[in-house]
DNA sequence: TGAAGTGTATTAGTTGTGTAATACGGTTGT
DNA sequence: ACAACCGTATTACACAACTAATACACTTCA
């Protein structure tokens, strides 16, 4: 049974996406392994102090994700495969470029600045990280 | 006088940061220069179609970053000098930038891989900017 | 001085997002 | 069959972001 123990008590952002993460971070590190079962809705909802509604927002997006099945009446498990592992460091990935990539555009920036910028940093990033 | 003459008709995200970004792309590109006059908050609303406030809104986001000088009943002037233009110019990278390039080369991407999914994320955010 | 134009504050309406309340139907084990 | 769970759909409420409506006070200049 996946546990919900380590939640962390405070992060940022709406509470079904910190579940999302939370979940994600599980499966990329291998803690939560394939064929885990995943405690309900309501038993998850009692834990956090939200509604069951916002938990289910939660598991319809992992399960359309791929990370979970759950028949309707029935309990809910895991589904990691080695492509999911994958897909699911990558989309840990994009998440953070993503949120920049919005913040650079609320910020007026255009998309050929950003992409010389980028170049810029990761070399002089990239000169910094030989140096040890 | 600053002429808001090319503010393209249609952008992304709410109209006041357009506006921002606008004359933020003015100072940049030297197209706005220290001293010139902006068009009032009713002028700039009747052209745009807009509440005089939402263009309020912008000025006084541009004032606080220290682009333009208004005084209550007097006309507004853009402040550029040096300083500001090489603000507006690298002011998000020191904040959010450089930190995120470490982290996806600890995790082990190439640049031409950060660069491609930079530039794909970037389209991606786009759309999703137009459809709102 | 007074009219016209200006910046600014206050308040309200609109929309979208996040969450909650409630109810319904399916599965499971006894 | 029935009780105790389970997942799910519908609806409604709370709140923030964005924009608009209105009013007020200041500057400028004939």
């Amino acid at each position: 049974m996946v546990s919900f123990a380590d939640f962390p008590t405070e992060g940022e952002g709406p509470i079904y996406l910190r579940i999302v993460r939370f979940i994600r971070a599980g499966v990329a590190s291998g803690r939560i392994v394939d064929g885990d079962e995943l405690p309900s809705r309501r038993v998850v909802s009692a834990l956090l102090g939200v509604n069951p509604n916002t938990v289910q927002k939660a598991y319809r997006l992992l399960e359309e994700e791929g990370l979970m099945v759950s028949r309707s009446g029935a309990k809910s498990f895991a589904r990691v495969t080695p492509e999911t592992v994958e897909a699911v460091r990558e989309r840990i990935q994009r998440e953070e470029l993503s949120a920049l990539v919005s913040s650079l555009r609320r910020g007026g920036m255009e998309k050929a600045a950003a992409m010389e910028l980028l170049s810029r940093l990761w070399d002089e990033d990239a000169e910094r990280g030989e140096e040890l």
